[in-house]
DNA sequence: AGTGTTGGTTCAATGAATGAACCGGGGTAG
DNA sequence: CTACCCCGGTTCATTCATTGAACCAACACT
């Protein structure tokens, strides 16, 4: 990561962990690619993020084995970036910062969160309270009271819809 | 935090607890007061932190509610800075983290937890597999496989000890 | 031939991290 | 009484990362 380079002499997995993802704007990125986002401009809209760090940040979680990028038609050659395994078992870590966010910083959540099966609000462990754990597939987010951005990808995004599931941003 | 100052925009409460959270060194920092370190200089020797990062992390993180700071004796003057229980709220994000990096990125881990009460293991989620949900005056923290640094607070931090258990270094 | 979209790269300016040096209040050993 | 050490910092020059604007190339569409 960052100057140092690394966490040099730091035991722990949690330094290792860091330096793939402790770098800014990684865990977001990590984020929108559990809502579905997949192109490099729909991360660079909805992140409002330089693209010179999207491009570093995209490369560094391909190489880390979070992101897989992939070319999805060959002409005009366009590319996609997909979360490996190891990248969809963020979602445990991301949803539980997430909360934590919210109870102890504030303001209203634009997205909730529900097992879709059986339609119970999750717990803050990311589990169902009837079911126990739950696959990020199998979890359902809709509109919450929150503020939303207003970008195209944005609104796309706020329509109820499984984790995971690509999101096609309108032509307008 | 950083430079555009904060995720501006950004609709969600992760890039709030990021603002806070997201820094470097940050997380290590809250990891460690986890593990019972409290002391400026228990900090610095054990993370190898340039001192004057180390200032302002953790004023961000006392200003942010996440560690308190008191002086334990009038003279000479000392300070330590203990979690809040918002702070305390950050073990599973900061388990979670750390089990992925094991997962996912390898290494043998320098500690283990587990259920004090029950001696069970604990599972990625940082619950209990018999028990259920564990507070962290309940996770029993003893040396792992891995390798461990070698300084004078590490070395206390190696016998098996409860998390939030102050770390008292020996004098040499 | 010109315009638009996608997926980038390059570059100067700005802002943070680093590490070494310094500092001040208070013990404590000689 | 003096010197030295510890703790908890601050200051500062250098190095590195981030930003935002500009540029670019491949291709499609009109």
């Amino acid at each position: 990561m960052a100057l140092g380079k690394d966490y040099v002499g730091q035991d722990c997995s949690l330094s290792r962990a860091l330096e793939l993802l402790g770098e800014r704007w990684t865990l977001l990125v990590v984020q929108n690619a559990l809502y579905g986002v997949r192109r490099f401009n729909d991360f660079q809209v909805r992140l409002d993020i330089p693209k010179a760090v999207l491009s570093d940040r995209l490369a560094r979680l391909t190489e880390g084995g979070v992101l897989e990028k992939r070319q999805y038609q060959p002409s005009p050659p366009r590319y996609e970036y997909l979360l490996t395994d190891a990248g969809i078992e963020l979602w445990p870590v991301i949803y539980t910062l997430s909360v934590w966010g919210r109870r102890h910083i504030g303001g209203e959540p634009p997205r909730l969160f529900r097992h879709a099966d059986c339609g119970s609000a999750l717990l803050p462990s990311s589990d169902c309270p009837e079911c126990g754990p739950v696959a990020p597939a199998d979890v359902e987010m809709y509109p919450g009271p929150g503020p939303k951005r207003d970008d195209p990808v944005s609104r796309a995004m706020n329509r109820p819809r499984r984790l995971l599931e690509p999101v096609v941003p309108a032509a307008p």
